[in-house]
DNA sequence: TGTTGACATTAACGTAACGTAAAGGTGTAA
DNA sequence: TTACACCTTTACGTTACGTTAATGTCAACA
């Protein structure tokens, strides 16, 4: 229960000169100095030094941190609860980044446009202050709808070959579809037609496929009401929840 | 499609004076300069600046993410993929440290132990290049895992006194939904006081509770063998169904 | 046409959060 | 007691810029 700078170091995945720094600036002090003169830490201390990290985690500078944690007022579940917040908004940012890597790699191999201002999505900071605003009040909603923004948001810089190639695609989905629903078994030929023809449409979407994603959408189609009713208008009623079995048995999932 | 140093940075979200550095070390020099002397960007520099922005964000240093772009043997498109999978990587650590400052509120509300070492899970590098081991070949279905095993994950802490009300718990889920399948309703009185137990049990598992990730959870029920076996053993084949949508109800997802 | 104001330039010093090296003391196992 | 891995303080070095100063440029408006 007692560590030196070097196990707490350890423990903590920092250096010891880390450790000393902190000392130094007085934003972690140990609990005690051996008799050696060694900085002896307790379990206080290892309180505390999580909560320096997850702060640090999130780039706060070292300065903002200290008026933090000596604040009289700290209140470490609250903050701990900020510091959640901030998490999932930085989680969100970084899907951000990925989707723009993944959508870099598509355009790198001339499958889609992209603007100068979409190549610097996910970078900038301002859409991060964004979403906390917006995190205070409803937090998994806007979550949710962004799954659906996603899907939307691949249409909007492509080349006009692949735009024809994809409403071309949609199109033989639904007609099939409409003949699979006939036969009331979405593991039939038909029925994992659809699936197939729809596994390549999502493969254009994205630029690349990914089984668990795929079942992922499908559920998406039954669980939102606007993709629902896309193919309940579309083909006929349950078209939607038959595309999601299909696609289910078709991926395995 | 031409840019001046402030221009570019608003474009890309960094200030005027990075673009000045990273013209003075070499690693972003501008297409040309004005008859002025101001340094004029085009299209090729935009493309590298991104690139650029994607290693900083991995906090790869300047010096190294020179040698990686001005390289001969560059390669954008492997480059990217790289990076894409690093990025994927991070999400995962950055999804242990929300978990673990989940935990951590639990744990500060008193309802969970944690030990030291588990206190500092999620800020360490080496998980990080663990995580990358395994990515090269299999990445989604060791994603969809861990869904799982963050179910088992919380239990390993618990103070006793917890312990025993969830196992409590539990017992009265699997009593409440055997009643309840009797009725063959899931949105009867019955088959919703077993969600409403559910949501409870939970609660306690994560610390918060939250609507959409409850509704995500009784999917997983359903999709997954090992937790519709549990279901269907202990209660009857198809209670994990039943459970899943009394849930949906219940949520109102 | 002159002036304003927002841009651009270079040069140079400042900074945060440590890394690293020097010079020395401490604890314990062989 | 000797080796060796730990600890200490002091102090200078490093990265990736921020900031300030002193000065030049361009588009627009009185």
């Amino acid at each position: 229960m007692e560590y030196t700078v070097q196990k707490l170091g350890k423990l903590a995945g920092i250096s010891a000169r880390t450790l000393r720094y902190y000392d130094e600036i007085g934003i972690l002090k140990p609990a005690r100095i051996s008799s050696s003169g060694y900085r002896i830490y307790g379990k206080k201390e290892v309180d505390l030094l999580q909560q320096i990290l997850f702060y640090r985690e999130l780039g706060v500078d070292l300065e903002s941190i200290k008026k933090i944690v000596t604040s009289p007022s700290f209140d470490s579940v609250k903050s701990l609860r900020e510091h959640h917040l901030k998490l999932l908004a930085k989680r969100e940012q970084l899907d951000k980044l990925i989707r723009n890597v993944e959508k870099t790699i598509a355009m790198t191999e001339g499958r889609i446009e992209m603007s100068d201002k979409e190549k610097f999505e996910g970078f900038k900071q301002k859409l991060i202050e964004e979403n906390e605003a917006k995190y205070g009040k409803e937090i998994r909603e806007k979550y949710g709808e962004d799954v659906v923004e996603k899907n939307y948001a691949y249409f909007k810089n492509m080349s006009k070959e692949d735009y024809d190639r994809m409403t071309g695609l949609s199109e033989q989905i639904l007609e099939t579809l409409a003949e699979a629903m006939k036969t009331g078994d979405p593991a039939g030929p038909l029925g994992q037609k659809a699936a197939d023809l729809h596994k390549q449409w999502i493969s254009m979407c994205w630029g690349h496929y990914d089984k668990e994603a795929h079942a992922n959408v499908a559920q998406m189609y039954v669980d939102d009401e606007r993709f629902t009713a896309y193919y309940d208008d579309r083909v006929r009623p349950g078209a939607a929840v038959f595309l999601r079995d299909a696609i289910r048995i078709y991926t395995g999932k």
